[in-house]
RNA sequence: GCGGGAAUAGCUCAGCUGGUAGAGCAUCAGCUUCCCAAGCUGAGGGUCGCGGGUUCGAACCCCGUUUCCCGCUCCA
């Protein structure tokens, strides 16, 4: 009953959604290609979160930030140190640890019986040392070699190799996984031409911050929303296009007073993340996600970084199960505070109320575009048992979000007549709304084509629509006909696409 | 990156202990059809992921490689 990853994959492979990317090449991990129905339906999506953000609102305006930024961009982000983890694999059970994570230690040194060989030191861990000792005597090594016995400190540090806290067992030497994928500007690629692919729009914002406020005239609190694409060389990616390395985000950089600087009722930064925790919630629910598919899951104390106040996660339960659809967080004066000190501007606030400088709170809702339209395509799909009959295989996507809008065909194909009436139809709805015209089967498989891919509305030219003007217009959710004049049609879907925004 | 599984037509799959590739659906054309994957006739489409090897002969056995899926890890 339950919607499989693999049946989506499927779905989207076949009716022209998600393709691999590069695919008559074998294909290339983790990027995939959105065909003529995915482009529509992942431009429906940030369509939507773009309307409910910068059009529906006064507080908040647009950006398109260019993707390569100055590198110092990146060192005052803190992404340059923090998104290069030392990892380190451990040899015999697999596990995998970032160096500097791992636990104080306490040496020993297995010495080979034959010099040549080089000095096995296995280090374990101090704090439950007598059962990680237990283990190493079990080992070969252990019972062949002659034995010493030193603590880590003594050790010369080129002979120190840290072991596997779990199960002792050796470890690779440390990599650097560096998640910012590089590039060189201009010709010639010495280290003084690198510059990163961005791994978040989020930056881009930042260091646009006083451009925005000065141009627009804004007053705080205001926000910047962006779209675009963000690139991390992920460790491991995958799940269709839930994790790839190429992807795209909606972000909205929201920048507030902070709490102390608030007078008695005015709205505080926490008031304003609890705000946009709200808002975000509602929009997913606006556009079709079932409720119960939906929770907000709120960061531990441990999880925050070090600099936010708070952090919640949208997250929905895929076929994989619950995983992050958007994150939103209370990002303190941190990014700005940091862009401040690297560029040497000035990017503090004048509140004129106050009469004084400081630097805005911020608060960052982030979401996935590429995993919102996932979530959507996974919300929507349906199978309805028909007796005796295939299922009935159905997207049943928020009107806004379907890929196409409305689909015209001809009851009879060998009716020269309705063929004529139907293609003028589609033509003339085309301006308003993307419509197709189809004619290639009979009446119930055309219906079932345009269930499959979400087309919320079909209409139908017969007979007695050479005479009486009149055409079906068919529901996709509830299968239901009505007749209308042919000449409504245009004002009747577009009422329905128009009435479907409003919440 | 490591371990495990998988890859055959657009999709879902069959193909025996090696003998030269099939089904259903989909697609296209014609006929038919007055509203929910109807019927009839016909057609197109696969160097079996890719590259080597073994063999008289490989979709099948071996090696390498790529991609996907499941874990470890990370995040939007």
């Amino acid at each position: 009953m339950s919607v499989t990853m693999d049946a989506i994959v499927s779905l989207a492979k076949r009716r022209g959604l998600i393709f691999q990317s590069s695919e008559i090449y074998g294909g290339l991990a983790s990027t995939w290609d959105y065909g003529p129905l995915g482009v529509e339906l992942k431009r429906n999506v940030k369509e939507a979160w773009w309307r409910a953000m910068v059009y529906e609102r006064d507080d908040i305006e647009g950006l398109d930030a260019a993707i390569l930024m100055h590198p110092d961009a990146w060192i005052a982000s803190g992404h340059v140190a923090s998104f290069s983890d030392p990892l380190v694999d451990c040899k015999g059970c697999r596990r995998r640890f970032r160096e500097d994570h791992l636990p104080a230690f306490t040496g020993v040194l297995l010495k080979p019986a034959d010099e040549a060989v080089a000095a096995i030191t296995l280090i374990l861990p101090a704090e439950n040392f007598d059962d990680a000792m237990k283990k190493v005597k079990q080992t070969k090594e252990w019972s062949s070699q002659p034995k010493g016995f030193w603590t880590a400190e003594q050790l010369p540090p080129e002979m120190v190799k840290a072991v596997c806290p779990e199960c002792g067992g050796e470890l690779t030497p440390p990599r650097a996984f560096n998640l910012m994928f590089q590039t060189h500007v201009g010709p010639v690629q010495d280290s003084a031409a690198v510059v990163y692919l961005r791994p978040e729009t989020a930056q881009g914002i930042f260091v646009n911050f006083d451009n925005v406020s000065t141009t627009m005239r804004r007053k705080l609190p205001f926000g910047i929303a962006q779209i675009g694409k963000s690139f991390r060389n992920e460790i491991t990616p995958g799940n269709f296009i839930f994790r790839t390395r190429e992807f795209e985000q909606m972000e909205l950089e929201f920048f507030c007073k902070p709490g102390d600087k608030c007078r008695e009722g005015e709205r505080t930064d926490m008031d304003w993340w609890e705000h946009w925790k709200e808002q975000r919630h509602a929009w997913y629910l606006r556009y079709g996600i079932r409720a119960e598919k939906l929770r907000m899951r709120d960061h531990a104390s441990d999880e925050l970084a070090h600099y936010a106040k708070g952090c919640v996660d949208v997250e929905y339960e895929f076929p994989i199960g619950w995983s992050e659809l958007e994150g939103i967080a209370n990002r303190t004066n941190y990014d700005l505070t940091q862009h401040m000190t690297h560029s040497k501007k000035d990017l503090r606030y004048f509140d004129q109320e106050l009469n004084e400088h400081y630097i805005p709170y911020v608060i960052e809702p982030s979401a996935g575009a590429d995993r919102g339209t996932l979530a959507f395509l996974c919300d929507a799909f349906r199978e309805e048992a028909v007796e005796g009959k295939e299922p009935r295989k159905l997207l049943s996507l928020h009107y806004a979000l379907a890929p196409i809008k409305c689909a015209v065909f001809p009851l009879l194909k060998n009716r020269p007549e309705l063929v004529e009436k139907a293609r003028k139809l589609a033509r003339d709805l085309k301006p308003h709304f993307y419509t197709v015209y189809d004619d290639t089967a009979a009446i119930g498989k055309l219906y079932r084509r345009q269930d499959e891919i979400g087309t919320p509305f079909c209409v139908t030219v017969d007979v007695d629509t050479m005479t009486d003007g009149q055409v079906t217009l068919r529901n996709r959710d509830t299968m239901t006909q009505e007749r209308i004049p042919i000449e409504k049609v245009g004002d009747v879907v577009g009422g329905a696409l128009k009435d479907a925004l409003k919440f």
